[in-house]
DNA sequence: TCTGGGGTCCTAGGACCC
DNA sequence: TCTGGGGTCCTAGGACCC
């Protein structure tokens, strides 16, 4: 059997953890920018303020009903997980049985459990994480992946019926849990999927499961859509993955805190994600072969005829049209000068003057281990004083605060940072933010 | 006025090779 | 009339996840 433990709300749950006067109240948590809903309590949530919603159009509810507002703040975030995850790993016993899978959720292996015991071990698991990081969490436990998935949602959908656990060890209680759950609630079938499977009749879960492998194939994205009609039917299809494994690319992009007109500006933009980016590349000890950039010019009401745009465009704006380029390198790098060089070479062929910009993006891949070029004899001994230089920066700016060193090219003022007026304090991570308690 | 950011996997199709 | 077959590698694009 496996297991999906989940955070319940988790960023607002790690900004109660120092706040307790929010305990029993709502909380919204705010993407990058203060721009979307990204966390709500069920307090805020049974207030009518929606998951993924622009903070504007919610603003109302919020203010109206004195919800606690935060902009994310993935210091703490980040440091809570870790603490959670490490509970995970203790109450395993063993490190290989527990996947992170993302932040506020891990998987875990439950072979070797009775299955006799595997309710109590379930709520054992949620008590101790809670006692020991203040943070609740919900588990669901099935013998696949996706059915687990599943049962945790079961789980959160009515938390005073299920004490936050569902485990789903019979066919029968996986048939009915099935029943319960309409396709666009499973894991692995978004808003395209969704779409296409009601509109051959197929609503449901367990009618899904019903379907034939072969049509899975052919409609469902080849052999992604056989193995959720397997991990339905409670064949496990996906399988533990133990080890970290490296990324495959890294990017970094931000929408701008207010639109960006000059060049200038772009690359001291492009020159910090790309900073930003490198140090993740130096952390995983890799190297790129590749740099691409991509800026998105604000879109305009009326086109350039005058002729103002019809709704469908608008209402696409999550797929604002974005203008990108990339460059393979002369040979792969972890320097940050070298990728700066490179990214803002790509912004002079990509920026057009008079232009709005609202946002930007840096992409590197063609990832190779670092080491391949290390102690490379044909490259020049400076080569070897740079990457020592990197292995400082990063080090004081790991130690330090974020970006005490920084290159020239990111620019000093930066007037086109994005916002984050509510950020609360990095009270775990940052000695200087520590919680004081008199 | 104001709509996040960082990833993954899979497939199709083109280039190229013998 | 009739224009190979099989393999690899790469990229772009679509779908998904939190």
């Amino acid at each position: 059997m496996t297991a999906i433990v989940d955070c319940n709300s988790f960023y607002c749950s790690c900004e109660r953890l120092f706040r307790p006067d929010l305990r029993d109240k709502p909380v919204v948590v705010l993407s990058n920018n203060d721009g979307c809903i990204i966390s709500r309590s069920d307090e805020a949530r049974k207030l009518g303020v929606e998951m993924a919603i622009p903070y504007f159009q919610a603003r109302h509810i919020i203010e109206k009903n004195g919800i606690a507002v935060f902009s994310s703040n993935y210091h703490l975030y980040g440091d809570i997980s870790y603490r959670v995850m490490e509970t995970l790993r203790l109450l395993a016993g063993d490190r290989s049985k527990v996947e992170v899978y993302s932040v506020d959720e891990a998987f875990m292996d439950l072979d070797g459990i009775p299955e006799a015991e595997i309710h109590d071990y379930a709520r054992h698991i949620r008590a101790t994480v809670e006692q020991w990081t203040g943070i609740s969490v919900s588990v669901g436990v099935a013998p696949s992946k996706t059915l687990a998935k599943l049962a945790n949602r079961l789980a959160k959908e009515d938390k005073n019926a299920s004490g936050c656990v569902m485990v789903l060890l019979t066919q029968e209680e996986q048939r009915l849990a099935m029943q319960r759950t309409r396709v666009d609630g499973l894991w692995g079938v978004g808003r395209a999927y969704a779409a296409k499977l009601v509109s051959q009749g197929i609503t449901s879960a367990w009618e899904l499961s019903n379907m034939p492998e072969e049509w899975a194939h052919s409609h469902m994205g080849g052999v992604t859509g056989v193995r959720l009609i397997r991990e339905l039917k409670g064949q496990p299809a996906l399988s533990m993955e133990e080890e970290l494994t490296d990324k495959r690319m890294i990017t970094t992009t931000r929408m701008f805190g207010r639109p960006v007109t000059t060049i200038k500006e772009l690359k001291e933009a492009v020159a910090t994600y790309i900073s930003r980016a490198a140090e993740k590349l130096r952390r995983q000890q890799s190297a790129a072969g590749v740099v691409s950039v991509f800026i998105v010019p604000k879109e305009q009401l009326a086109s350039a005829d005058g002729q103002l745009k019809s709704t469908a465009d608008l209402l696409s704006f999550r797929r604002s049209p974005s203008v990108s380029t990339h460059c393979v390198l002369p040979h792969p790098t972890s320097l940050t000068h070298e990728l700066i060089k490179a990214a803002t070479g790509l912004i002079d062929q990509l920026f057009e003057n008079g232009r709005t910009y609202k946002k930007a993006g840096v992409l590197l891949s063609g990832l190779v281990p670092d080491s391949s070029i290390q102690g490379n004899l044909f490259v020049p001994k400076a080569e070897n004083q740079h990457r020592f230089l990197m292995h400082t920066i990063d080090n004081i700016n790991f130690s330090m605060r974020d970006d005490s060193v920084k290159f020239g090219a990111s620019g000093l003022t930066k007037d086109w940072k994005m916002r984050q007026e509510l950020r609360s304090k990095r009270h775990t991570t940052r000695w200087e933010e520590l919680k004081e308690v008199r």
